[in-house]
DNA sequence: ACCAAAATCCCCCTCTAAGGGTGATGCAGC
DNA sequence: GCTGCATCACCCTTAGAGGGGGATTTTGGT
């Protein structure tokens, strides 16, 4: 492990020239330093460890093995190391994939150099940059339906459905009879208009009522 | 709608000497107006119509109906207002019951007086709404347990469990046996201890197994 | 090349829980 | 005075969950 102030990077990213001019953008910053590049991740795994990355530049889209799979497999062999994703695309999916396995950051890759820079600094601090972009995505995927066609009452019990609750088990939790419970079930299915907890379910989380 | 530059502000704060150090803090701020001051939901929900705010600044420990319940009201009347949430407290829980019902962003109160000025602005510009802290907080709640004692094939049904789904549906799915799907979850429920969905689903989402 | 873990499939059993149908009642808001 | 909401009741059938006992093959890591 270093002790001085400079941030160690490795930027890992198949496209050369994106790949150097990375490279070239942040080595010329004061206190960044580019510790190594690699093309792939099969390349990056033998070497990385000695390169003691503080923060690693990874990009989604890699040949072989791509960037969210290599993501838990880095963290393994260099658990503190920041990861800060690179990425052309901006699909939800592929957002919560990578913060679910570890990312700290999420860029896009029409990001300007200072933002890039800044974000690294950033993430050193413990911060979690991210593009205003992601920041708006995630911020939507919080937000429910103002427009839920359910009763507070059946948006409860539909959430406690989610958690994989029996009916019963809803009952005693919100201390009203197994009968009720089944009455507030029928009356979902009728308005989401399905016939059974996985559609309920589905419907439900597509629409943002729960 | 007013079409000059000067971005209208409401503030819905119970404490009046918050409320009016706010208020005039905010006040002097050129390009800001604050248009009225409110100690309560029920007092704001009145004439707040009539101030025709973009941002409202509102606190989450009012008396009577509080901040998160009064979101989605203030929202429906204003759709296009943006709610900055102002609290003391800075749970997880509270940031994204805030997200989930219409807050565009989320400030602790002892922000200064110029990061409130900022996030005023940026809210205004429709980007970045999420404080550095806030997106720290979003990215853990994220975050996945790498250590998972569960396989990648059981992670996977677990998450389907979590959909609703029964052991038939995931068997088809998955193109694989019913009895496949079986042996899955028992060995799912051997691993976490539990012998229920719902618990299975607790324990799994405790430690951020899916 | 080997071992362990993972993934696949098979049959026994019980019985809870889910879903459809058709009601009733009291209460609150407009 | 209607409508939505929340509450409870009893009819019915069948699907599904969970416990127990196996087996085989494929894969990953050293």
């Amino acid at each position: 492990m270093n002790t001085d102030e400079t941030i160690r990077i490795v930027i890992i990213e198949d496209d050369e020239v994106i790949r150097n001019g990375y490279a070239f953008l942040i080595g010329k910053e004061p206190g960044l330093f580019v510790v190594n590049t690699y093309a792939s991740f099969e390349l990056a795994i033998k070497t990385v460890q000695a390169d003691d990355p503080e923060v690693i530049l990874l990009d989604i889209e890699l040949p072989g093995i791509n960037g969210i799979e290599a993501l838990p497999k880095l963290k393994k062999i260099l658990p503190s190391a920041y990861v800060l994703i690179l990425t052309v695309y901006d699909s939800e999916k592929l957002i919560f994939d990578a913060l679910a396995n570890g990312a700290s950051g999420y860029l896009t890759k029409n990001s300007s150099a200072s933002k890039i820079v800044e974000s690294i600094r950033e993430v050193k601090e413990g911060g979690g940059p991210m593009s205003i972009n992601i920041a708006r995505m995630v911020v939507k995927s919080f937000l429910r339906n103002p427009d839920s066609p359910l009763s507070k009452r059946e948006t409860q019990i539909l959430e406690l459905i989610g958690r994989g609750e029996s009916r019963s088990q809803i009952a005693k939790e919100l201390f009203i009879d197994l009968e009720t419970v089944r009455s507030h079930i029928k009356n979902i299915y009728m308005k989401l208009d399905v016939n059974s907890r996985a559609d309920a379910l589905k419907t439900a989380r597509l629409n943002k009522l729960i």
